[in-house]
RNA sequence: CGGGGCGUAGCGCAGUUUGGUAGCGCACAUGGUUUGGGACCAUGGGGUCGGGGGUUCGAAUCCCUCCGCCCCGACCA
């Protein structure tokens, strides 16, 4: 490509909105631009890098005998009925109707169309296992939309849904695929981790996310330094050691006028942190709940939800919660409840000697021994990890890093098989179930990743494998005959020995072209300048700070060294 | 959805308090001088001041209303 010929719209400031430095840079580089919030024109540039991505994912996924096909965007509203998502997915589905005013939603994800285009065509055990995928738009009506592609509310997806006959084939299937992943974030260069996580409301046991690890990452993920465990914090299990405990005392009521918060309350009755109780005031689906934990210890509301086994979770109203306890918050007390769970954190099992709210505002007790005064209590992991925390794997030290999800391996089970009746005959004739797993991959958001993990002052240091170009030619001084016909020759020797060359022959000074050629990020620079009258041109890959000069001879050779090299 | 902020030329901003019909830098166009890390001089094009309504002789500026965008939080296959 002649720069001349081509849009690249670098800029030389960026609009003030970006926050984030892959959003800032992709604007100020000329690769994408914005049309609305999360909305994205990918330009030229962009749309290379996005190619080159989707090539790698592509070959990694045929390569796993998956098979590509291509979903509509615009679903028909019954299918959600059917799996009972049209009712739950709420506002952030982007909903629309058709002339006959029949309900289409813009597609978010795509189980719903994917079983059933499989339940109408998949009879047999004979044409399972199957996996499907397809590289697609998604659209998500996000709350707020941010960080540029980031988060946005239509971007680029590789989704894969695979069906086997029972979970034993599901667990083959997943293995796979979270294979194909670590093959596919290798191969574009990035530092990554799969990690343990959350399977959300799509549902479903066993999940991994792919996480690159990079500073803005909206994901915290803890990791082993001795083993290999890695998980998301949100379900990172806490290790609570058995430990003796002392004999209890008496409970006993003391003034605490104006003391509301843990740490006023500790600091006033010259009790540390970790001998204060929290109690926390839930409604799940409807129904309070009580929660308590270490004053000093933060609630993992994801473990709740997950011991109740419930998508909607909030914190309770003040009035509520003075209805039921018939108090201020800041005293409210598990002592004394009757009929109601108590839901304990593990560490409270040897919590026999805490600061409790008394149920009577200006007041907390003294020597609570959980066991023993909190009535019907049920102990489980509550609490958030810190870092420093035991590896529950093998006891090492537990590290935090900041993460950004590009990828999720999903096994769903049943839920959408037996919703939307995706059966087939065994051997002998009987009818079961598939069993379905779910793979994604978020194209555009890999592609933002990939610039949070690779830059420098001057702009982004694509990995090799998927920048947008190879090699980019800078000749000084275009008027110069000799510069300009020699940089011509080497552009087209590169293009005919395949490789994607820019030739910037733009009536610029040189420092222009170079701060472009850095700010865009092209692995390989080739500057041909007045040493080229005894044959010598510079060579310069971006991640290195060193140039050299080189006979122009040797150019082709140095760049297929640079490019095969791997 | 709650809290905060912003909207003036493609981008970055000033002007709004105190109403008088829009300006700076970059970018862009033309000419000239320059030429190895975002040159300089000269000339020039480009703006319904987010939209609508109101007050006023007169509104970017005051009032009402709607919209858009950003940040924090909640939320997030």
């Amino acid at each position: 490509m002649r720069v001349t010929k081509a849009l690249l719209p670098t800029l030389r400031d960026v609009p003030a909105e970006a926050e984030i430095i892959s959003h800032q840079l992709l604007v100020k580089a000329g690769f994408i631009r914005k049309s609305a919030a999360g909305i994205y024109s990918y330009l030229p540039l962009a749309l290379r890098v996005l190619k080159k991505i989707e090539t790698i994912v592509r070959e990694e996924m045929d390569r796993s005998e998956a098979q590509e096909l291509l979903l509509p965007i615009i679903q028909p509203a019954e299918l959600w009925a059917e799996s009972g998502r049209w009712d739950v997915y709420g506002d952030e589905m982007f909903r629309l109707k058709d002339r006959h005013d029949r309900d289409f939603c813009l597609g978010p994800t795509h189980e719903e169309i994917i079983t059933d285009v499989v339940r109408g065509e998949v009879k047999s055990y004979k044409q399972l296992p199957l996996n499907l995928y397809q590289i697609q738009n998604k659209y998500r009506d996000e709350r707020r939309p941010r960080f540029g592609l980031m988060r946005g509310r239509e971007f680029i997806m590789k989704d894969a849904y695979s069906f086997d006959r029972d979970f034993a084939g599901l667990d083959v299937s997943y293995q796979t695929m979270y294979d194909a992943y670590s093959r596919i974030f290798g191969r574009m260069g990035l530092n990554f981790r799969a990690v343990e996580a959350d399977s959300g409301a799509i549902g479903g046991d066993d999940t991994h996310e792919f996480m690159v690890l990079a500073e803005n990452g909206e994901a915290t993920i803890a990791y082993c330094e001795k083993c290999s465990y890695a998980s998301n914090v949100e379900i990172t299990e806490c290790i609570t050691p058995e430990r003796e405990i002392s004999e209890s005392k008496e409970l006993e009521k003391v003034s605490t006028p104006d003391k509301k918060t843990i740490e006023e309350v500790a600091e006033f009755l010259k009790v540390s942190g970790d001998n204060t109780i929290k109690t926390l005031v839930f409604k799940a689906d409807e129904k309070i709940i009580v929660v308590v934990i270490r004053g000093d210890r933060s609630l993992n509301e994801i473990k709740l939800k997950r011991v109740l086994k419930t998508d909607i979770l909030e914190k309770a109203e003040e009035e509520e919660i003075k209805e039921l306890f018939n108090c201020e918050p800041g005293y409210i007390s598990p002592i004394g409840l009757k009929d109601i769970t108590i839901y304990a954190d593990n560490e409270l099992k040897y919590m026999n000697d805490g600061v409790c709210g008394a149920n009577e505002e200006g007041y907390h007790y003294l020597h609570a021994d959980v066991n023993r005064d909190f009535g019907k209590v049920e102990f489980y992991d509550l609490r958030e990890v810190n870092e420093g925390d035991s590896c529950p794997k093998c006891g090492g030290n537990l590290v935090f890093a900041k993460g950004i999800e590009v990828g999720q391996v999903f096994k769903l089970g049943t839920k959408y098989s037996e919703k939307l009746n995706a059966k087939y005959l065994d051997e002998n004739g009987k009818e079961q179930i598939m069993v379905m797993g779910c793979y994604g991959i978020g194209v555009s958001r890999t592609m933002a990743a990939c610039v949070e993990q690779n830059y420098d002052e001057k702009g982004i240091i694509w990995p090799k494998n998927i920048a947008p170009y190879q090699v980019v030619v800078v000749p000084v001084q275009v008027n110069d005959e000799v510069q300009f016909q020699e940089a011509e020759k080497l552009y087209s020797a590169l293009l005919s020995e395949g490789f994607e060359a820019v030739l910037d022959d733009r009536k610029e000074r040189i420092g222009v072209k170079f701060n472009d050629a850095d700010l865009i990020g092209y692995p390989l620079r080739i500057t041909v300048g007045k040493k080229i009258a005894e044959g010598i041109v510079e060579f310069k890959a971006r991640n290195n700070s060193e140039s050299e000069d080189l006979n122009i001879n040797e150019v082709i050779s140095k760049v297929k060294e640079f490019y095969l090299n791997e």
